[in-house]
DNA sequence: GAGAATTATTTGATAATCAAACTAAGATGT
DNA sequence: ACATCTTAGTTTGATTATCAAATAATTCTC
């Protein structure tokens, strides 16, 4: 139990610094891509959700859309049922940000299971598949 | 590998939401957390290398050690082959706090895979320590 | 419909970060 | 040896990220 978690944590680290060395290539800060990162996959949603899930509060999160959309990455939209939120969402030039990242973890990802065979990879799969239930 | 990628990320956010949560309650912002995991996993070290890992500048941390000192959970000691660099390590009140946040991990682990049967967990093992390898 | 809860913004304060300048010490090349 | 180049850590000044609390608008609940 004990090497896996030191299997896991390193795994974590790596990914970290990885992620940390790829946004400073696009000069965006990490916040930021990691907001159109949530925004890309889970589509528009509300700014409560978006901080929720970006772990920061909705005071924090109204400056930094506010950035986000003044450069062009993110619009505003109305909610349709309820008058006090509003959707957040990419704007072409954000789609295309995203899109970019998302090449990149795909190239990371087969670049680190270069040496795995099928039946691993189908296992990996179902592990993280239940890991990812349990947290 | 678009599947396996997305879950990936998923484990990825997962852990960070976690640790995010475990931190707060412990007090230290999650930078201080984390300069304690380092120190703790590895040992002492330089300056230099403990920003290396920790993906920030000397200058920056030089801030924060000050900080951790201050607060009696880390210690600085002079290097013995080279005058320029310092060690920064643990106090006692540190490994104990680092002692604490890793059973915290330790316990997690043992909650996410407790749905994987023996064979998965060697697999899974296999596989985090090959993935570690290629970053 | 009155009171409670939720959503987003604003504000004021603090913490984290960087780049650049600086000091001290080691490494290198001739 | 010694001048130069590199490396380690600190300091400084500016910027950015963050939070908690106050506020305003809207929705929910009873």
């Amino acid at each position: 139990m004990h090497s896996l978690n030191n299997l896991i944590i390193e795994f974590y680290d790596k990914l970290s610094s990885w992620e940390q060395s790829v946004v400073k290539d696009t000069g965006y800060s990490l916040a930021q891509v990691h907001t159109i990162e949530v925004l890309g996959s889970h589509g528009p949603m509300r700014m409560k959700e978006l901080a929720d899930r970006l772990g920061i509060t909705t005071g924090t999160l109204t400056v930094q859309i506010e950035k986000l959309v003044n450069l062009g990455l993110v619009n505003r939209a109305a909610h349709e049922d309820d008058r006090r939120s509003i959707l957040v969402g990419l704007t072409s030039e954000g789609t295309k940000l995203h899109a970019h990242h998302n090449r990149m973890h795909i190239e990371l990802t087969k670049d680190i299971t270069r040496n795995l065979d099928q039946h691993s990879i189908d296992v990996l799969k179902t592990c993280f598949e239940k890991m990812n239930r349990e947290f």
